[in-house]
DNA sequence: GGTTTATGAATGAAAG
DNA sequence: CTTTCATTCATAAACC
């Protein structure tokens, strides 16, 4: 019942190779203890990042190269690989799209006819309203790539058309293409300038780089 | 930590969902939808109708569309999104699974024993699981199409104890497919009449499960 | 009332 | 790209 209790990641004072935050959802004292989790989760300021590429940027089909890019300029918030990147977007594409699907359509079929309005289901028997209702409570809702959650994209311009102008594989997906992801100077694909701050969790492993990203649209959405 | 701590609930089999007569109110839960954060729970029509598609018709792998159909069809019993319905397939596919694979690997170790004959499923006899032993073994090389390497990794636990490599997807599975899953006419799955009066009442008679629908004469064309 | 259980929801990973 | 699998997180209900 108690609305989720938001906390912070505790600071880590340098990245570690297996413990990563396992939890960046939200819950307090993490249920079991550290480590142990095999697979990737993003850390906040990484999650951050990947949403600010492809909800601002509408960048979603990175080709290798850009995935090596973002991969790397990734590690510094904490332990990540390739693959990572590459199913995290295409994760995310694939659940927008589910999502979609099961939007559309309903199903005016013919066979199916079993409203009787025992229910307050306001069927005009068009209606589609199948993602309404019940998502109230805490406000939040993890940004949430579920196939159906009700799109909470915090930034939302990109909102994934689907396919709507972009061209599939092979060709220029967005416009960034060849513009490097993460250059060594200026601002990066995010518009970002380069800055030392933390990105929020204290993944920041001094190995590297000061370029530091600051995604003023973006707050901490994630699960919080 | 082991994030799994080896409990014995094996042999906990199945779980009398039935009994917990809860009470999220069939009308389609708009007394909670206030900001009392609740999650979605089935009503008992609605679970009825679901496991009966689950067991009774080995109905397992519902598409996008007909999610939307037995959601709507639900709707009558009780708020529900597509979502709910997805994610109940889905957990107890994945939960049916588990349970089966505590089961095997005795602790004897040793000799491999992959003998267990009948399928756990020991729901009230209703179950009449047409297609188990969903798939075992999974060769795994690199993740597909992805341009990157799994190196270290390579879980290449094929031969694994002999694979009886059954495909059931791509056009097997059990799917029903083009047969309404709620027909307008006569009583659907659960053998019950279509009539308005049931949904407002209370969740439909309330003992339950005495649908004794037979299989066979449903249709034995299509699944193989 | 803290602990366990049942199960809804989320998401990384992988198969096809 | 589309679907499915596996594991985990979250939480209400049941249990003690």
């Amino acid at each position: 019942m108690e609305p989720r209790t938001l906390q912070l990641m505790e600071l880590q004072t340098q990245q570690q190779m297996e413990l990563q935050a396992q939890q960046p959802t939200e819950e307090g004292g993490s249920i079991q203890a550290a480590g142990s989790s095999n697979r990737w989760a993003p850390t906040p300021p990484q999650l951050r990042i990947l949403k600010g590429l492809y909800y601002d940027k509408g960048f979603k089909y990175p080709t290798p190269e850009q995935i090596q890019e973002i991969c790397l300029h990734l590690k510094q918030y904490g332990q990540i690989e390739d693959k990572n990147v590459f199913f995290w977007f295409q994760n995310l594409k694939a659940r927008e799209r589910q999502k979609l699907k099961e939007f559309r359509n309903v199903p005016v079929g013919g066979s199916l006819d079993l409203n009787f309005g025992s229910t307050s289901s306001t069927d005009d028997g068009r209606s589609i309203d199948l993602n309404f209702g019940s998502r109230v409570g805490y406000g939040v809702d993890t940004y949430s790539s579920s196939p159906f959650n009700t799109n909470t994209s915090t930034t939302s311009f990109s909102t994934t058309g689907g396919q709507s102008f972009m061209e599939q594989r092979g060709g220029d997906h967005q416009e960034i293409e060849t513009l490097p992801l993460f250059p060594m100077y200026g601002e990066d694909i995010l518009g970002n300038m380069k800055t030392t701050s933390e990105g929020g969790g204290g993944y920041g492993g001094g190995s590297h780089i000061s370029l530091e990203l600051n995604l003023n649209s973006y707050r901490d959405a994630d699960m919080a």
